[in-house]
DNA sequence: TTATTATATGAACAGATATTCATATAAGGA
DNA sequence: TCCTTATATGAATATCTGTTCATATAATAA
């Protein structure tokens, strides 16, 4: 690389080691996709209902207000990114969380829109 | 709200709880916005190099291998959410971060990308 | 078996989003 | 003044994403 830095007030060997350091192309891809699953109300609902209570899709639809279907094709995002697991029992799936950084993830981001309104 | 919990496992009280202390509507609508933000890689890209240096249009676009106009829309939109800054020397403005969450993010979100390949 | 219930999923559609292109603005130099 | 350079932005476009609808699957009850 050599176009880098036409504004010439930093420091040329720390913009190097940037540029060495940053991260590969496949972790952009996979942290952006892990940002955009909380990027939807819906399924931060879901997230916030199963950091509660292990529950059915049918409780779970009822509580977001939104279609069976709706939930179901979100719980199958979440579930495809690791966020929740299933168990079932007959004809009903059972969900909760998988994952212990949702929790921290959740904190971190309202400390932010909190501190929002200065 | 009554629908609520067809299946009967859980207790009613704390559900009841669970959904009194639900976030409001305003407050999820602001999550989603803000983890939206992080949800691509352009913008985690441009995120990274501003953790390290301030930075000017130019030197971005050259660094994310992005065209003037497109890094000049998401500084826009990165600009609008807060979590950047800018200075205007002349006719080149540097681009700064605005916000001390976004390490933090970062690392919890890197934390459970790296715990994946379980 | 037939009916019912809970969930999953493909297809279609609408709305959102990222990038490009063309152009505008605005500062500084010739 | 005119030209160049750095950035910003509106419009157009292509792609992605969330929801709905219809239907499939699978377990259980009658």
């Amino acid at each position: 690389m050599d176009a880098i830095c036409k504004c010439k007030n930093i420091d040329k060997k720390e913009l190097e080691r940037t540029v060495a350091e940053q991260p590969d192309a496949e972790t952009i891809e996979r942290l952006s996709t892990f940002f955009s699953v909380f990027g939807d109300g819906t399924r931060l609902k879901i997230l916030y209902y199963l950091s509660r209570h292990e529950l059915c899709v049918a409780d779970l639809a009822s509580l977001v207000q939104m279609g069976q279907s709706a939930v179901s094709h979100q719980l199958r995002n979440l579930r495809l990114n690791r966020l929740v697991k299933v168990r079932k029992e007959g004809t009903t799936s059972y969900y909760s969380l998988d994952d212990e950084h949702v929790q921290s993830i959740f904190e971190v981001a309202l400390e932010h829109i909190n501190e929002e309104q200065r």
